[in-house]
DNA sequence: CATGTTCTAGAGGGTACTCTCCATATTAAT
DNA sequence: ATTAATATGGAGAGTACCCTCTAGAACATG
């Protein structure tokens, strides 16, 4: 007993990364997301209690959707070591198919007004974080790698060194080159190596 | 015969640089700097062409002020390899002691306007850009490291790696931990044993 | 002291964006 | 057909910011 939406959620969502990637978080008004579907500003409005809100679901849905391949990866091949090799190269595989929401990615939270975001949006998110560090620490504790460092290091192997190959070549305009993913992985098994 | 000025460029630069670290690059508001030192916008303008005059001379002091240290730091030691590890440290180390300024290097050029900058700039830009390439793909011809596969593994090794570990906790707003300078050289080290 | 130069001081126009509001339209269920 | 629920469509108030512009203040030099 309503009329139907005449605007998809996920349509709008869709229009705020290309805007996202294009021109960075700032880019993303609710005048340019209304405008690129075509959209009367009031009807943004109806879906989003704000550009606060719009901004926290364009990032959790793009990071809620690259995690989810990732965990897998994490889980996949024969051991940690090959879980952690196969997590990399997700990062970089992810990238290269999905470039605007790799590019969203690279901004990170706080650069979508994560300090403007509702309540339950900012549990999304910490609820996201803590399922990272979670699989972080078990891959550390299974490698051997333990303390402060040795977890440390695990997360700039599996998180932090595939996110930097691919910001190199991203913030610059260029899609990535055919040897990223090769790249990655050698270089998060060398760092997987204990030192 | 002049009127002596009331505000210093690089008191105006400095209060940029704080509202960059607090609050982003839009955040550099020409009335925002104005506010923060007491002086009418007026005389911003006296100061910078505009905005983006702005923001290319805050980036590009904080980027010179750090490549300053990160070629001596390449250059110092014993043979490429301890250069190498040099770097890395320093990328910590001076994060450690410039907070402020490594929270606005994390952001990169392109978060700052560059396409506004002006053509001057934009050259002192480049310049530092390959000023920094050149000193890489040397060290990558000295560590026996070829072709695009090696130079792109240096790269990581003593540039994108260590500002990782400071985006890691700058971006979390706490402080580098003790062992950071530690971490990034052993992670560097590993990276620049050829594969 | 007179002069020319550089700077301060701050008002205000122009623009872009967020968000509110309300009349109107469309649908499902009664 | 009537009604309740939900959506559109778009005008417009409020706000923030960029930048310009003019008047005059402060200083070194002749």
């Amino acid at each position: 007993m309503a009329r139907p939406p005449r605007f998809e959620i996920s349509q709008l969502l869709d229009a705020a990364v290309r805007l996202a990637a294009e021109h960075g978080p700032s880019g993303v008004t609710m005048s340019a997301v209304a405008q690129a579907v075509g959209a009367p500003s009031g009807s943004l409005y109806h879906r989003f209690a704000g550009r606060p809100a719009l901004l926290a679901e364009v990032w959790l849905r793009t990071v809620e959707g690259f995690q989810e391949g990732y965990f897998a990866a994490l889980r996949s091949g024969d051991g940690p070591r090959a879980g952690g090799r196969a997590a990399s190269r997700h990062v970089v595989a992810w990238s290269r198919t999905h470039p605007q929401e790799a590019a969203l990615l690279l901004y990170g939270a706080h650069e979508f007004g994560r300090d403007d975001w509702p309540e339950e949006q900012l549990r999304r998110a910490d609820e996201g974080n803590m399922r990272v560090r979670a699989a972080v620490a078990a891959l550390a504790g299974a490698l051997g790698l333990h303390g402060e460092l040795g977890l440390e290091r695990v997360s700039l192997a599996v998180v932090d060194l595939p996110l930097s190959l691919v910001r190199r070549h991203l913030r610059g305009g260029e899609p990535l080159p055919a040897h990223a993913e090769e790249l990655a992985e050698q270089c998060t098994d060398a760092l997987l190596t204990a030192g």
